[in-house]
DNA sequence: CCCCAGTCCTGCGGGC
DNA sequence: TGCCCGCAGGACTGGG
């Protein structure tokens, strides 16, 4: 599940490759639904091959290679998506492989077992499309208290819900918007247009915490271990989640109730009805 | 605008 | 033991 913290540790795995010289580009055959998003195979690898990695960014969940052509290589991981220098977890769901010289790597992988992620090559014009024009709200690292609070507080959306849209801010998934609010201390069923200022000034000192803390833990792999840095190592903040996937055992923080589980837009939501209580002021999250 | 259900995909684990 | 079903999740789409 890779979210802003551990698509920031595959950009940081990879800085390496910038200056290298793309050789080749092959995608792989084993896609039942094509990876390469756009263009087709062909004029993709035209387009690259011959040219060198200028920089290597992130734009929410989305790693950006660009190229000294002006375009732009962008890697969506989705799920199980991994972009990586070393050999990958297993050799049937390898994607793509870039070809490099010039460089400490020969290659550049995407691996994903599911096939849900996707590899696109775009102009800055297609860029932009992409991802301007408010179709992505400023990245959740580069967001002060008082613009998170602007962008949301507008909103009937519980918070939870709208902590993961990523039009509103990027990089926030599932799992980091439990843990979020747990560190908080806000309920994650209270309404946007409900929530106090002291109240999303601890979202947003959580929100940094959180992310930070798990950026230098490399990210969370998670029980089916999918998750991997760039070298396709295990991330560390696995074991300091707080709620996320721990129903029904003890809040780390009180000690004395249970985390709950309840689903919100589909999806899965942990906290702890104590610290986190449903209505009125919260507590000053800590711990 | 906002919200929800469905879709893509595969591997795993629960239940019978 | 073995099979089937449901679930997991990011982003997008279509309908209300």
């Amino acid at each position: 599940m890779p979210e802003l913290p551990e698509v920031e540790t595959m950009r940081r795995g990879i800085l390496s490759i910038v200056g290298s010289r793309i050789e080749d580009l092959r995608p792989a055959a084993c896609a039942k639904r094509p990876i390469l998003i756009a263009p087709k195979p062909t004029a993709f690898r035209r387009r690259v091959v011959g040219k060198t990695i200028a920089e290597v960014g992130r734009v929410g969940k989305r790693v950006v290679v660009r190229l000294d052509s002006a375009d732009a290589i962008i890697f969506e991981p989705r799920v199980t998506g991994l972009v990586l220098l070393a050999a990958p977890p297993t050799r049937e769901h390898l994607r793509l492989r870039i070809e490099l010289s010039g460089g400490p790597s020969d290659e550049l992988l995407f691996w994903d077992r599911r096939g849900l992620g996707l590899v696109r090559l775009v102009t800055p014009d297609e860029f932009d499309e992409l991802y301007g024009g408010g179709r992505l709200g400023p990245d959740a690292l580069a967001l002060t208290s008082e613009a998170l609070k602007e962008r949301l507080a507008a909103s009937r959306r519980e918070i939870k819900v709208a902590l993961l849209d990523q039009r509103a801010l990027a990089g926030v998934g599932n799992l980091y918007a439990s843990e979020i609010l747990h560190l908080a201390g806000v309920h994650p069923r209270r309404r946007c247009d409900r929530l106090l200022r002291q109240e999303w000034r601890q979202i947003h000192a959580a929100m940094l915490d959180v992310l930070n803390q798990a950026i230098r833990l490399e990210g969370s792999t998670l029980g089916d271990g999918t998750y991997r840095n760039a070298l396709n190592e295990e991330g560390g903040y696995q074991s300091h989640h707080r709620v996320y996937d721990r129903a029904d055992q003890p809040c780390p923080t009180c000690r004395q109730a249970n985390i709950e589980r309840i689903v919100q837009a589909q999806r899965s939501t942990y906290f702890c009805s104590r610290c986190q209580p449903p209505r009125g002021r919260s507590k000053k999250g800590r711990g």
